[in-house]
DNA sequence: ATTCATGTTGCATCCGAAGTCAAGTGTGGC
DNA sequence: GCCACACTTGACTTCGGATGCAACATGAAT
């Protein structure tokens, strides 16, 4: 029994722990954790008591201690690539609240470029976090290595290469399908595409999406390498337009933000009306593709729902390890929009 | 020495521990733990040993264990209420960029509701986390926790009341009446005023300054409560419409979002050129605030230093208990843009 | 060769809560 | 009044790494 410093009484605060409490309600300490611990043996008048001893200390368990015995953290790292991206803080937000409900803490690990991922593992692990959740590109060799620690993960718009892993995903190649579909009913034959980095699976998905249903109807069309960004948004505009002479009746943006600079562009730099002389769809459905100004023509992604699947599943694999692997693919909503003229 | 399990040599992953990796390396417990502690007593080719041994079992020191004896846990608590608001996920990258590169983890809480602040605390303390950077409204008995536990903390654009606190703001006052200048200077003097809830600091603090400067030049202006969103900044205006008679020179919103909603709707509803027939301003300098649809007139908060003085005022503190509680104010930027009609 | 300082190492213990187990309490049935 | 049984309780051990301390090694100084 530690009991070096004088138990200070009724100062409720810094280092309270199950033993002071114990001392205080007269109890053991072992009495202390069972109080804590809904569902033990204990008396109910003793818990009381106990509680009460607790409130006045201002005692808490210690996490750590906890953690460290019960080899259960309550942690989940959350692991988003680029939050400034207008994307990401909605998934955040949503995965926060999700997983707040479910007494879950979330650690939250962002990345400036891809390339960190490694090094950023090696952060995760001395937390021993129950689960992950990963919205970044994973390596086959990575995801097995949560594998090997026997730790779930759920990817979120992403999917593993080889090794399998859980996923959450909207469906990028129906959600371009349909975006295309609505295209060419309204007429448009002279495209241009604004796509994301080559690294980002989803956004190859679009662009793969877009491009097979131009070409089953014949029509190819020039593509600009964008960040997923307003600006390479203005500046895909600009390429293109070039490319093209200026003669364009549609240009499908792989994400709405990029979207977004293209219709400023179109309309500052070219004076162009849109949807009259130009369509411009893009890709997420984040808040301001609402907005009044913009009211973009784009297919929003079911952010809520993928969210809470994305909890449900994880929550599931820590609870029963060793579930199988499942890829759930979410359907995104068509936003009809005024930023394309359609059919 | 506990080895119930046979050491399944060459198995990187799951459960490896300081004794795992001590046995294949022929040493003691102590010396791989101290050949993780930099500045430790240890030679240099015992360490090189331990950490090929080390490697080739996959361990890494189990942060609970370190953290329940040292005291040290290497966690901050980032608290922000409203993630979905544009800002706070450019301060929520900026924050989780230095506290990573400092050698801190994020542990992030995100509140649905200010009021939830209580229970959000009830789940911080369990995690010992080793200060704290506070983007919420506290109330003093809150602030007094925290010190009471001795976990420093810093809050974010919010100050305390009473109760003294650590804080970085950027200067509310001191920017808005830089915006009051410039719209009295081009000769406005029908202003309407779009604010957010009164439980916002900043938020007042923007909106007293507005009147206080207003009043000096013997202007009232009609105000009108919003939640700092895109669409009460379109509710707002078309209500200062309705109240002015269609009669308005300037519209003041108290922050980005809500002016841009203001733009829209007087774009849209009011077929209004901005800022030819009204000059709308408002105040964070987020990202589309600079967008060619917007080309807002606002102050900018210089959100990276204002991070980064958080950051290692948060971590001075960490590391020097018992600091004098210190507000740091950042100036704005005045960002002429496009919005307003200036003189 | 002896002494001493410096540098390394292992042993034992500690951090704080949880769980095992055996002892203790109380109740009702007989 | 005695016994069986369910319920409570406390002592002790455990999780995994850090650290004070004493033991030991090495090389330099004398």
């Amino acid at each position: 029994m530690p009991k070096k410093k004088l138990p200070e009484a009724a100062h409720a605060g810094s280092g309270a722990t199950s033993y002071d409490v114990a001392e205080l309600a007269g109890v053991s300490q072992s009495a202390v954790s069972r109080a804590f611990r809904k569902g033990a043996s204990i008396a109910p008048k003793t818990r009381e008591k106990i509680m009460r001893a607790a409130k006045q200390l201002g005692y808490q368990p210690n996490a750590f201690a906890r953690g460290l015995i019960t080899r259960r953290t309550n942690l989940v790292a959350v692991v988003i690539s680029n939050l400034t991206n207008l994307y990401y803080p909605e998934v955040l937000a949503e995965l926060t609240q999700r997983l707040s409900a479910t007494g879950h803490r979330v650690l939250l690990f962002s990345l400036a470029a891809e390339s960190e991922i490694d090094e950023m593992l090696g952060l995760i692990w001395p937390y021993r976090v129950d689960g992950a959740i990963i919205a970044a590109r994973l390596k086959d060799e990575q995801i097995r290595q949560f594998h090997d620690r026997g730790i779930p993960i759920i990817l979120y718009n992403r999917v593993g290469d080889a090794e399998p892993a859980a996923s959450v995903a909207c469906d990028s190649a129906a959600g371009m399908r349909e975006l295309v579909k609505h295209l060419l009913a309204a007429g448009h034959r002279r495209f241009g595409i604004i796509a994301g980095p080559e690294d980002s699976y989803v956004g190859e998905e679009r662009l793969d999406s877009a491009r097979r249903h131009l070409a089953a109807a014949g029509i190819e069309a020039p593509l600009h390498r964008g960040r997923f960004d307003y600006r390479s948004g203005e500046e895909g505009l600009r390429a293109l337009m070039e490319a093209a002479g200026g003669k364009l009746d549609a240009v499908i943006a792989t994400n709405d933000a990029m979207a977004m600079g293209a219709i400023d562009c179109a309309r500052g730099t070219y004076d162009l009306a849109i949807p009259e002389q130009l369509s411009i769809v893009g890709f997420d459905g984040v808040g301001p593709a609402t907005w009044g100004g913009y009211q973009l023509t784009t297919i929003r992604q079911p952010v809520r729902r993928m969210a809470q699947a994305a909890v449900d599943m994880l929550i599931e694999r820590i609870e029963q390890p060793g579930m199988i692997p499942e890829q759930r693919l979410f359907g995104g909503e068509f936003l009809p929009g005024r930023s394309a003229r359609l059919g």
